[in-house]
DNA sequence: TTTAAATTACGAATCAACTCGTAGATTAGC
DNA sequence: GCTAATCTACGAGTTGATTCGTAATTTAAA
């Protein structure tokens, strides 16, 4: 049965600071603002705010470096990547993982690595081998 | 280059009316709500509510029947789903949809039938095929 | 018919996500 | 040392999502 999941829930915003923390480690306010201001027009200390209150949510953890802060993630990409995932295949793909994994392959034809396709082979494979429906 | 996505971004409340609706393919609010009520706790006039309020923003439809309201949706599940996937790779999979897909298969090894399987199969041999990488 | 049940409309309250300005403190450049 | 630049703290305002009570209307039941 299905377990009800008690972690963060990162908002959009959130969630777009956490996809540069991820690919960066480790980032001052000012990094992380840097990359956000490149694609989209937002205040320094917007920023800085969202990053005060996620760190008192406990989403992202930090460092003092002299008067500066240094922002690392504080949730699992990982676990989080499993969830997000779940709630769109329940949402939207009537629970079919499957459903999922075609849409989000056919709508990007070009963006995955030729080991990564060998490896969904794989698993894909060992599915089938193992399904008897 | 991609486009910025102009169409309906449901709220998590917005999305769970719509996957009932999408599954009944028209409901009234007795239904959506008792389908709802049936997992979480959760007043009639809420739903109700909610139902008013996506109408007012053009997510969903009605039709009156006496003094009933009949409600389906009138946002394109396979155009939103499409959205939402791509969204969920660039924050989470760094723009890899067999990331994604291997995830999504991984967490949940069950609930995907034979022949979506096999569809997945063939649309990732394809992929192999025309890649250089 | 009188009451009860079903239904929608509406307004108000709460809570969370954002956004940003201003202030105060510290550091760096000249 | 003085001035300008860099940084964090904080408060306040805005907007949107969600919740729910109450009222009004209509239908169904007794």
């Amino acid at each position: 049965m299905k377990i009800k999941y008690n972690g963060p829930r990162p908002t959009e915003g959130e969630l777009e600071i956490l996809s540069i923390i991820w690919e960066k480690g480790e980032a001052s306010v000012k990094e992380i603002h840097e990359s956000i201001a490149a694609y989209k027009k937002t205040g320094y200390t917007t920023t800085l705010k969202l990053l005060q209150l996620m760190f008192e949510k406990g989403i992202v953890a930090r460092k003092e470096i002299g008067r500066k802060h240094l922002y690392r993630s504080s949730v699992d990409k990982d676990l989080l990547a499993e969830k997000m995932t779940d709630r769109l295949t329940g949402h939207l793909f009537e629970g079919s993982p499957a459903k999922l994994a075609i849409k989000a392959l056919s709508s990007d034809l070009f963006s995955s690595s030729r080991s990564e396709l060998l490896q969904l082979q794989n698993l894909t494979q060992s599915l089938l081998e193992n399904t008897k429906d």
